[in-house]
DNA sequence: TATGAATGAGGCTTCATTCAT
DNA sequence: AATGAATGAAGCCTCATTCAT
């Protein structure tokens, strides 16, 4: 093997075990809450040692938000994939659909959101996952105005369509996680249909107020 | 003053630096973030010592738990108001109007729901907590019952109803005190009347799918 | 006992505390070399608990800087004792004796307030230190200036006078606290007097260059 | 090239390399202060791995003694070249000088020997250094008690001449270097020409007690 | 020989809770 | 009842050194 492929090699693996560290730090928060988890629990399931995890991430507050960024690309891929497509007018459904998928890696993400800002921590990685955002929100708005020149849907700011359907689906998702009101609803497959149907109601044909 | 009156005033003045302490706790928790007020803080900021908040309050966890049980309590007391009245059609929208009045105590609560489930601490406290929300949901679903039964509200589950404008309400709250997201809209005041009437057109008129 | 006593010796034992966690960091760093003294050695030795420390002082730094103030100040209690009585001239002997009389402890001051000052800790603290020794050293220029006056020093600036004798005792000091040049001398008493007769020497009759 | 002219030049690169390490490293003490170079900024600044240090030097404690005994063989042969001319009533200004030009690094080392010492570590390095100090001290100690024969200096031990030098030397550069100190002196160059004007009295015509 | 990923002991600091007065 | 000093478990992070490649 040559000096070259070593080198490559190494890199490859370095970049395998952030991606397994981040991977069991995610599954980690998932289980047993954020707070509970400590960098050496992370280290200890992954097997190395609690130093190895200082030499991929500077703090610990940023392993929180490398994994909150990565969230986004996941989401700026979809959007980049379905772009090509013809068929557009899935971007928003899909949107909606990739942000209710896993609700407990979104609630987590949104709390840690508010305790990275609370703590002002890694303010650079927080401007890139802000950044990473509004580029996607961008994409967004940008087919929902088509759409709304295309008389589709209803004329009020495109932002307004986006913003409902993101609060509908917050919403959506922390009512079915919350252990108090989750079991509030009893047939869930079935209120989800309601929920979607109200927010393909509420673009297409209101009238206000 | 006989010792009946006395002993009655001490019960009193205790009750009442009970109030203060949850009082100024709640202050600082929306200030300063629930993780960077510590109990000392509370005690200083009432002016009284460490120790006697441990004569109110058994556990940090115990007053995270009376803050939210008073949140809910509230409600129940605005319900109880309320369904005196004629016009039980209020009901909802107050309900809508009473979670979305206060959205920085609404996601404070939020997020200590999540974490004190997590600890599974103070298991009874979370009792009585859910205990009064059921409550309330009852009242509410009793009204909302009533008024499909008379035709103004779509024949879905009342469940459903009441489901999605907590949904919406929720979701609309984390967008507005969201840093990133609440930047996203302009003008949060036409937004807020956008979503109300979501709101309104969804329990109203719906055809599902 | 009154409630007002009882409060009053509160106040006292805990300065009492403090003053002997300070003796005992001292002690320690003076046997073991600050860098080998960890928060936790110094609570053990005093009997107390780690946390308890952190209730007198902020940080370990604060702790380095209290035991250079305390050093200082009781430099400036010297002073002022000293400036009390008619013999003047004594201040700058006594000085110059304060100086050498303990030289590790003088030693390690030396060096904290190096490392204190790189790290940028406790500004704050840092300022109050160098206020004391700006005090201490008005004091002693003033004294020195009427001397000069006298015509019993070399007119040089007030300044030199003592920043020579403040390096010679500092050199002496560093001299012989070295482990390798301490063994150089011999006779230390006899060298000791020999520096002093320097002392004065650069004092009283120098025609420079 | 033949096989020695080969091994030959590796040696000499990796000697090159060993220098590179040790200016770097010194070059970063004085720059950043002791505490906060790590071996591998050292690493990184000469272009090189960590692991490559280690090559070279055991101990980071192994680098800073070495860098003392470079300085002190750098004395060393300051020393010889005076000592083959003629003119060797120098050697002492000039070991003074030389102590005194570069006060940065001269009170760096003596921060080092001090935590060097402390820790006890590389026992063999320190006592090469203090074998080379002492060779260049005799030089020093022979040349001043020729002087003192020939009537030029005081007759007191040759030891106490040198050693006040020494003294006085090492306080100056404490002082000058001192962040309060040094800002008590206004004009360091006339202060410096005082020092040196008392260093020699000291030396030329005293007159004990 | 050169590398740099991995290690883990060790240090500082925080803070909910206890308990003697 | 009120106090606040004392506690110590627990967490984050650093960095000299090792060792497999």
């Amino acid at each position: 093997m040559s000096d070259l492929e070593k080198a490559t090699r190494k890199v490859q693996e370095f970049r395998q075990r952030e991606r397994e560290i981040l991977d069991t730090a995610l599954e980690l928060f998932l289980e047993h809450g954020e707070d509970r988890v400590t960098v050496e629990m992370i280290a200890d399931e992954v097997g190395i040692g609690k130093g190895t995890i200082y030499k991929h991430f500077e703090t610990k507050n940023e392993i929180y938000l490398l994994l909150m960024i990565h969230y986004e690309e996941e989401l700026a891929e979809l959007f980049s994939k379905i772009s090509e497509s013809e068929d557009q007018a899935k971007l928003a459904s899909e949107y909606f659909r990739f942000r209710i998928s896993d609700p407990k890696r979104y609630q987590l993400f949104d709390r840690l959101e508010h305790r990275v800002i609370q703590e002002k921590a890694v303010p650079e990685l927080v401007n890139q996952l802000h950044t990473i955002r509004a580029s996607n929100l961008n994409t967004l708005t940008s087919i929902v105005e088509k759409r709304i020149a295309a008389g589709a849907l209803e004329d009020v700011p495109a932002q307004y369509h986006i913003a409902a359907a993101w609060a509908l689906a917050h919403g959506a998702v922390a009512l079915m996680e919350s252990p108090f009101y989750g079991a509030y609803i009893d047939d869930k497959e079935d209120f989800i249909d309601f929920i979607v149907s109200i927010g393909i109601r509420m673009a297409n044909k209101g009238q206000r107020r």
